[in-house]
RNA sequence: CGGGGCGUGGCGCAGUUUGGCUAGCGCGCCUGCCUUGGGAGCAGGAGGCCGGAGGUUCAAAUCCUCUCGCCCCGACCA
C-alpha cells in the first residue's frame, strides 16, 4: 500500500471527544472516527487490527473444537419472552418493530438464538458435546457509552457457547475455553489476568474474567501477589473473622449524645473525634419488598452483590427516605442496630467491636458504646463487605493489591438455565431426557483493541504488537523526489510485497518529520528509512518502533533481514 | 435518569458576561515558489446560513423559550 493512496486521516491535535489514551490515539491515527455516541466507523487501519485479533480468536477456537456460525442480528421478541429477558434487559436493549408491528430487537447477546437452534437439531447425547461461535456485532443502548471502543452501543463480540451432556463435560469446555483465551491474548501482545468475577445477570455460578490491568480500567481487581488468587471487587472474598471471647468488662455503658446533623461516617467522626472503624454503619435495603438492614464497619463499603445472595432475594435496593423514618423514626443518617426490629445482617467484621458509635434511630441522635450480644443480636454473620486493597488474601497468608482493569473476556459456565427456559434437551444412553449443559465465552474484540493500546504507546502514539499491527513495515524514503531514494524505496517495497511482508511505503511529498511523525503515531512494528546520510555507504536504516533501537543494512540485505524480524 | 459542561469552516479554540460582526486565530486543505534526517518558510487562495426552530430588537453567534446532539461524574456490562 503507498501512503498517499491508504485512507487514513492523522490528526495533529487530541480531538476534544476523546478522553483516554487509547481512544485517542486511534482517532489520531486515522483508524476509527464517531458516527454517533457510543457507535464507531471502522476506517482502514483500524478494521486491519480488528481483522487480525478476530483471526487470533478465530484459529483459537477452532483449535478446541470450536465450529464458526453467524448468528442473526436482528432477533424475534418471542424467545427472548421465552426466557424473560425481554423484560429484564429493559432499556438497555434495542427494539425496533416490522411493518406488520411484530416486535425484534439488535442483539445484545446471543443465549436465546443459540439455544433455539440447537433445541430443534440437538436430540441424542450423541451430538454432544458441541461448541459454537461466532464474531457479529452487538448491541446494547448503554446508558453511558464512553471511552471510544471501550464501551460502544454498537461493538463486536465472540462469543462461544458450549453444550455438555454433563457437569465434566462442562468443565472441560470451560477450561479449555479459559487456556484458549490465556493464549489469545497472548498472541495479541496484551496482559491479561483471569480474575473470579460475579457471574450477574447472565447467570451460572463459577466465571473468570479476563482483565487487562490499565490506569483507566473500569474495574478494580484484588489481586494476591504470593499466590495465585485475584477477583473481582464485586466477587473478592473477605475473609471470615474468627469471633473472640470479649471481656465485657471493657463495655462501656451505652451513651445517648446529641449530634446535629451529623448523618455521615465522615460528619461523625468529625464530630465525635472517633475513627471510622469504630463506628458501625446501619443500611436500610428493601429486599424483594421487605426490609432488613446490613451493617458494616465505618470505614467499609457494602457489597450489595455479596448481601443478595446471603439474603437470595431477587430485588435488592436501598430503601427509600419513607421507609426508613417509618422503621427508624429517623431521618436517613441516624439508623442502628439497638432496638431496630427487622432482620439484621452484620459483616464479619462487626463481630469483634467493642463499644462501637451506632444511629440512635432518633433525629440528631448516636450512641456510644453499642456492643454486639450486649445491646443487640443480629440475624446473620456473613461477607458482606467489599474487599480492599491491603486486606489478607483468603487463600493465603499475603495481602492483596488493588488495580484498575479492563475486562476484555469472560468465561461463564451457565448451566441449564437457559437450556431448561428453552427447552433444549437431549436423550442420554439409558433414553432419559436430560437439559443441555451449557457455557458461554465472550471476548470484546474492540475492548481487546483498545486495551492493547491502552499497554503499548508512548508519548508519540501506538507500539502496535507485531502480531495485530495494521501494516508491519512502513518504507520512509526522506526524500520521495530523490531519483536514488525513490528506486531503493521501491524495490524494497516490491521485494517485501513479495516475500508476503505487510508494507506500506510512504510516497508522499512531504518533508521527512511529518513521515516520522506519521509513522510513529501509526505504529508501524518497523520503519526502513531510506536516506542521503546511509545511501551513500549503500546502506538503509531498520528502526524498531518500540525500542528505537536502530541499525544500518546494506540495502541487499534489508529485505531478509524484516522477513526475519517479522516472523520472528 | 440525576448532577456538571460544551455545540462557531476538517481539527483545536477565541468572541457570548456588557447585542453593533463585513465572525476571528492556530493547525489542516488548494496554487505557486522554495525546502527535504523529526510536524519548514514565503506569497496567494478556498472553506462557516455560529447545532436546529421560534421569539425580543432598528440590529442576535451574543438576550428569551423550546428542541436536538455531544462530552464528563454516578448506577449497568464485553
Amino acid at each position: 500500500m503507498r501512503m498517499s493512496q491508504l485512507y487514513s486521516p492523522t490528526l495533529r491535535e487530541v480531538p476534544a471527544e476523546a478522553e483516554i489514551v487509547s481512544h485517542q490515539l486511534m482517532l489520531r491515527a486515522g483508524m476509527l472516527r464517531r458516527s454517533a455516541a457510543g457507535i464507531y466507523t471502522y476506517l482502514p487501519l483500524g478494521l486491519r487490527v480488528i481483522r487480525k485479533v478476530e483471526e487470533i480468536i478465530r484459529e483459537e477456537m477452532n483449535a478446541i473444537d470450536g465450529q464458526e456460525v453467524l448468528l442473526p442480528i436482528i432477533q424475534p421478541a418471542e424467545l427472548w419472552h421465552e426466557t424473560g429477558r425481554w423484560a429484564d434487559y429493559g432499556d438497555e436493549m434495542f427494539r425496533l418493530v416490522d411493518r406488520n408491528n411484530r416486535e425484534f430487537c439488535l442483539g445484545p447477546t446471543h443465549e436465546e438464538i443459540i439455544t433455539a437452534l440447537i433445541r430443534s437439531e440437538v436430540r441424542s447425547y450423541r451430538q454432544l458435546p458441541l461448541r459454537l461461535y461466532q464474531i457479529q456485532n452487538r448491541y446494547r443502548d448503554e446508558i453511558r457509552p464512553r471511552f471510544g471502543l471501550m464501551r460502544g452501543r454498537e461493538f463486536i463480540m465472540k462469543d462461544m457457547y458450549s453444550f455438555d451432556r454433563d457437569e465434566e463435560g462442562l468443565d472441560q469446555s470451560y477450561w479449555a475455553a479459559y487456556h484458549a483465551y490465556e493464549r489469545i491474548f497472548k498472541r495479541c501482545g496484551v496482559l491479561a489476568r483471569p480474575v473470579e468475577a460475579d457471574s450477574g445477570a447472565i447467570g451460572g455460578d463459577i466465571t473468570h474474567e479476563f482483565m487487562v490491568l490499565a490506569d483507566s480500567g473500569e474495574d478494580l481487581v484484588l489481586y494476591c501477589p504470593d499466590c495465585d488468587y485475584a477477583a473481582n471487587v464485586e466477587k473478592a472474598e473477605c475473609r471470615p473473622i474468627e469471633s473472640q471471647a470479649k471481656d465485657s468488662a471493657l463495655f462501656k455503658p451505652v451513651e445517648e449524645i446529641h449530634t446535629p446533623g451529623s448523618s455521615t461516617i465522615e460528619q461523625i467522626t468529625e464530630f465525635l473525634k472517633v475513627k471510622p472503624e469504630d463506628c458501625i454503619k446501619t443500611l436500610i435495603y428493601t429486599a424483594d419488598d421487605k426490609p432488613i438492614a446490613a451493617l458494616v464497619r465505618g470505614d467499609h463499603t457494602l457489597n450489595e452483590i455479596k448481601l443478595q445472595k446471603v439474603l437470595g432475594c431477587e430485588t435488592l435496593e436501598l430503601a427509600d427516605d419513607e421507609t426508613i423514618h417509618k422503621l427508624t423514626g429517623a431521618p436517613v443518617g441516624f439508623a442502628g442496630p439497638i432496638g431496630l426490629d427487622i432482620p439484621l445482617y452484620a459483616d464479619y467484621s462487626i463481630t469483634n467491636m467493642i463499644n462501637a458509635v451506632v444511629g440512635g434511630n432518633k433525629q440528631d441522635t448516636h450512641l456510644v458504646n453499642a456492643n454486639l450480644g450486649r445491646d443487640f443480636t443480629v440475624t446473620q454473620t456473613a461477607d458482606l463487605r467489599e474487599g480492599e486493597p491491603g486486606d489478607p488474601c483468603p487463600r493465603c497468608e499475603g495481602h492483596l493489591v488493588g488495580a484498575r482493569g479492563i475486562e476484555v473476556g469472560q468465561v461463564f459456565k451457565l448451566g441449564t438455565k437457559y437450556s431448561s427456559a428453552l427447552n433444549a434437551s437431549f436423550l442420554d444412553e439409558s433414553g432419559k431426557e436430560c437439559p443441555i449443559i451449557m457455557g458461554c465465552y465472550g471476548i470484546g474484540v474492540g475492548r481487546t483493541v483498545a486495551a492493547v493500546i491502552e499497554q503499548n504507546h508512548d508519548k508519540d502514539g501506538i507500539c502496535w504488537p507485531m502480531s495485530i499491527a495494521p501494516y508491519h513495515v512502513i518504507i520512509v524514503p526522506v526524500s520521495i523526489k530523490d531519483q536514488e531514494q525513490a528506486s531503493v524505496a521501491n524495490a524494497i517495497y516490491n521485494k517485501l510485497e513479495d516475500a508476503g511482508v505487510e508494507v506500506v511505503l510512504d510516497d508522499r511529498n512531504e518533508r521527512p518529520g511529518v513521515k516520522f511523525k506519521d509513522a510513529d503515531l501509526i505504529g508501524f512494528p518497523i520503519r526502513v528509512t531510506i536516506g542521503p546520510k546511509s545511501l551513500k555507504q549503500g546502506k538503509v536504516e531498520i528502526t524498531m518502533r518500540r525500542t528505537k533501537e536502530q541499525i544500518a543494512l546494506p540495502v541487499d540485505d534489508v529485505v531478509d533481514h524484516v522477513v526475519k524480524l517479522v516472523k520472528s
